[in-house]
DNA sequence: TAAGCTAACTAACAATCGTTAGTTTTGATA
DNA sequence: TATCAAAACTAACGATTGTTAGTTAGCTTA
């Protein structure tokens, strides 16, 4: 079952308003009025306000987690293997900044969806983890503190939807070549 | 007029809710319950649901810019500033772990003090990219993008919050080191 | 003891919330 | 042109929201 223009609409711009005001914040009648139409009409495409949200994290998260095992997977050095992770929060955040942020500040309100939220979220950390343990012990690069460059890392890629927006298609082309160097190339012996 | 011991009570109790469920989320019925009394009861002590979060978020927002004010004018070498800002997030964070996730999360429900936020917020970033633009200027780093450095720390010094509540005392001593050598000394020449 | 203040309470308000039911419009197809 | 489904509408629901008004219990001080 594919999702219909419409509801992806209602998605699309329901993922802008969750990133100015919250989930919580907005209401079913803010949504009605940037689609034009009333609330009531909304319930002809989708379930619930829960589903909205659960819709635009959920994708998001599994892309995430598609592009991580692609990465686990490949045939490239650690190194490597970190700028691959670049690349990947570069293209899924400049695709969809605005379900990004409703991902980083709105996952709480998924309810019945936490706990595959979260499974899907502790599995890419792992995954992370793991790269940078790696790479630390084949000296790739110096020897810090493991869970301090993940959680760096972590929390600027993180950040990415609030800074792509402000960007051009040019500068988002150079964007990883810029964060690899001050993430990586810095550390790099 | 200092802040009665009830009242702070009122504030700490609520940014606990606000990190967990965001500011538009949480009730005064929830406010109350976690302080054992009934939400009219609340109103005894505060003004209204808004000035529990402008307390919570303004009271931060000062203590960053007192902060950056004082390193600003001290007589340091600007790696060393920039060193001084990282130890400034971790102590800010430490004190109000809390209270910096309600300033990163619900700082738009602001309204009447959004203006006076935004001055703040603008002019601490502006403090803090002119000392990066300095130190790159004074070939004390290498020659990086200092927007994407600027981006990178900001993003990694306000995510502090979620991280430091899981390290114990001891750890956070060391955790400006830790900081330091993922986000500066790699990018030292 | 009487008075006064602080901080709790009960009860209720108007507004707004997500959602449902039932109806009408619209646009494509036969 | 008649039919039918998709997608809009109006109206309303029960629940919950922040807040106010008025009252009461408990403590301190005169």
């Amino acid at each position: 079952m594919k999702t219909s223009l419409r509801k992806q609409e209602i998605i699309n711009k329901s993922a802008i308003l969750f990133k100015e005001k919250g989930y919580s914040a907005v209401t079913m009648r803010d949504i009605a009025t940037v689609m034009g139409m009333k609330a009531a009409s909304l319930y002809n495409h989708i379930k619930s306000k829960q589903e909205i949200l659960s819709l635009i994290i959920l994708s998001l998260a599994e892309q995430f987690t598609a592009g991580m095992d692609t990465i686990v997977t490949s045939e490239k050095t650690t190194l490597e293997k970190l700028q691959e992770i670049i690349i990947l929060h570069i293209q899924i955040t400049s695709n969809n900044p605005n379900g990004m942020a409703s991902l980083n500040a709105n996952w709480m309100h998924l309810e019945e969806k936490l706990d595959y939220y979260f499974e899907l979220r502790d599995g890419y950390e792992d995954s992370f983890r793991a790269i940078i343990i790696d790479v630390i012990k084949k000296n790739e690069i110096s020897d810090v503190n493991p869970e301090v460059l993940l959680f760096s890392m972590l929390s600027t890629l993180r950040s990415l939807y609030l800074w792509i927006p402000k960007k051009d298609d040019v500068n988002i082309k150079n964007l990883d070549a810029d964060l690899s160097k001050v993430l990586l190339e810095g550390v790099v012996l």
